[in-house]
DNA sequence: TTTATATAAGACCAATAAGGTCTCATTTGT
DNA sequence: ACAAATGAGACCTTATTGGTCTTATATAAA
């Protein structure tokens, strides 16, 4: 019951993009590098990030990584969601075959509501929050007003 | 991220334990056969579940299982935790040598707020709630005012 | 236009954890 | 004594995690 490396990593990464800012291209290396990442493992889990569009990835020599959102923008969920997939917490949420009365079970009933606070819970953290606290790899940043706060999406 | 299938066995367990009432005293076939667990592996989920003194284990010929708490004291998390160890969700929580700066980490913070959250909620559910709902492997139960509610403990 | 540098994509591999079984010992009712 | 039950732990199998390797491709710069 814990989140992924890979997981933790991500977050990692994307917070590192965020400190430099939307839009600035970064270099596969001096991520692994700050944020303690496998260098080869990065690449896959980068690769992930660009399927859901948070970062966009340019190849050839000079390439590297560019954040496409607005730290403000982007909640912790959507990071850890992009790649572990939707946390569930346990199988009967998700596939109804594993109990006999799922949809209508009050254990279930329950796993789904702590399910439900947990995601809002990560929903509520922009990364741009994050940045204005100290943090691992990271010394905090000065946030303009304007971008703090909640995530809009 | 998810229930481990030993944690949603111990919890079927100890549900069709409530039912029956404790004090009761229940063969381990019986239970693996209505909760649809493994025979052998209920053995072993037991035996943990005897180590917190959930229950109480019987041996020799007419052995089995007994509650040896009420259902209005028992949490689902207590069940949880017994079989799967506290709830951590990642490992800076637990494990310091994680990360470079752990204990004054943003990202950890928000970790250890969903985690403390996601326990709260599952302390706050007592069996003797789960017994008056309708539940896999089981019919609701009617249970005397004065043992529903919140658990205790 | 060649070369060096960088990532892409996916196969592949190693380590760990989950899920479950088996064996042999022990306990207890009859 | 014997049959019926569980205990304890070694053991096995499978799935997941965590990560690397290989080959291909893209791009900047010489
Ligand atoms: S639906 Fe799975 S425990 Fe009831
Ligand atoms: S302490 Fe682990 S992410 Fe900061």
């Amino acid at each position: 019951m814990r989140l992924t490396r890979a997981g933790e990593y991500a977050v990692r990464c994307v917070l590192y993009l965020s400190a430099k800012g939307k839009g600035t291209l970064i270099g596969r290396k001096e991520i692994a590098e700050h944020c303690d990442i496998p260098d080869k493992f990065l690449a896959k889990i980068a690769q992930q990030l660009a399927r859901v569009k948070l970062i966009e990835i340019s190849q050839g020599a000079r390439g590297g990584y560019v954040l496409k959102r607005e730290p403000r923008d982007i909640s912790l969920l959507e990071v850890v969601e992009a790649i572990i997939g939707e946390i569930a917490l346990n199988d009967c949420v998700t596939s109804s075959a594993v109990c006999r009365a799922s949809g209508n079970c009050a254990v279930n009933r329950v796993w789904i509501k702590v399910r439900n606070q947990l995601r809002d819970t990560l929903a509520g953290v922009s990364f741009a929050e994050l940045l204005t606290e100290d943090s691992c790899f990271l010394a905090p940043v000065s946030v303009p007003l304007d971008f703090r706060g909640k995530p809009k999406r």
